[in-house]
DNA sequence: CAGTGGTCTAGACCACGCC
DNA sequence: GCGTGGTCTAGACCACTGG
């Protein structure tokens, strides 16, 4: 009966699923550590642990003498590092994608060293627009080592989330990312492509997804369109 | 002997003076568990409760069969959160407000809903330029509401932190933000006290503070200088 | 194989909020 | 006082990594 799941997951996902449901609410108490126990069979340690991970998700907040409560918080976070395809599908829009270059090349230096690998190597070169119902919303600009991926090439980024296609065929998971952001303008070909204009305001993203090993796997430099694009951001 | 400290927060206070000091360097393995537990005379449950707050933030990693790590990241998270006279002190810039405004109001309808007040309930609207170095690099406003903060407006923010204030004299800590973000075009007042000029490229960001109860604290609709300032975020 | 982290137990006492 | 969450113990067995 019990699966091969841990039972603090699968507290972790029931509790995850009655709020889905609605069955608890926002802001409204859930059980007590000791009812779960029960309700579960297990020790309160265990409980402890699977409300442990929602708290520190912001899934659930907990008030010593009262009791632990649902997040009045609409929860976003992880949007980013789920990439473009999710976080548009999840505002209600279709993405799409149209790779403008997809190549083996030598890293320029400064990627080298954020890849942790030797100018040497070489390294996957992906460049996309972005887009939301066909308007363009932005211009991705990943590098990817070759060595980690081999035969990345083969695959269709134009039509796959790339996160997918790293989780589905290289068992990788983006555990982190680091990221910059600043505002700048956009000339030449970059704002043809997003205003079809010679110049438009952008944010500028550029910065490292790590592995769960805190290993670098991709490098990515990034223009948004500056008023289509809402970066939308929790920070703990 | 054993302060009233939990150990827990010991251990975590120790393993990170211990990285500070670079004593455990940077990808280098930590003493296992079981030595923690003999180190700090404790239980194992204990140790791991350490240490799972230092993989949750991110300070460390592990991995199973092999042992526990410092991450190689440089971590600056929490930055935002701390608020900008923290985040330019790490950088190495002094930081410096001038108060544009600080008064009461009645807020507009879409902020008393941000702090689910009334919109009959009164906000402090504190406006400052933020300045690094005496350069004017943001323009902040804040609004926050006047039942939670009462007389707020004794305390000179010229030279005080906002965060600090809140957290000496009202025991109010924030324990995460939820901040949008685009690129716009600053005209006018704005576009003046940052560039000096009638147009400048901004980050505009606006938002909301909660406190481990998740009760918004406060929101802010603020401007940073496009080039001289960088948003630097971790998202996990 | 030994040593590491991953999960779990069945209790304990304390600190806090509420009635 | 009672029920809540906060901290902690002293064990246990499992899964994984390395030599």
């Amino acid at each position: 009966m019990p699966e091969n799941v841990p039972i603090y997951q699968q507290i972790t996902a029931y509790i995850k699923e009655t709020i889905e449901k609605g069955i608890y609410q926002k802001g409204n108490i859930i059980p007590s550590e000791q009812e779960l126990c029960n309700q579960f069979d297990t020790s309160r340690m265990t409980v402890r642990r699977a409300i442990n991970d929602l708290v520190n998700d912001g899934t659930l907040y907990r008030i010593q003498g009262r009791g632990t409560f649902v997040s009045h918080f609409v929860f976003r976070k992880y949007l980013e590092v789920l990439g473009f395809s999710y976080h548009m599908r999840t505002l209600g829009f279709q993405p799409s994608s149209k790779i403008l270059s997809f190549e083996i090349q030598k890293p320029e230096k400064n990627i080298a060293e954020e890849l942790k690998i030797l100018p040497s190597d070489n390294v996957f070169y992906l460049s996309r627009v972005r887009m939301a119902d066909l308007e363009p919303i932005a211009i991705e600009n990943v590098f990817l080592p070759e060595k980690r991926f081999p035969g990345l090439d083969k695959y269709s980024l134009e039509e796959n989330s790339l996160y997918d296609t790293l989780r589905t065929y290289y068992k990788t998971e983006i555990f982190l990312r680091h990221e910059k952001i600043n505002a700048i303008v956009a000339e030449g070909t970059d704002a043809n492509i997003l205003f079809s204009k010679n110049k438009g305001v952008v944010m500028h993203t550029w910065g490292v997804d790590f592995d769960t090993n805190m290993n670098p796997i991709a490098y990515a430099d990034s223009l948004y369109h500056g008023t289509k694009y809402t970066f939308d951001i929790v920070i703990k």
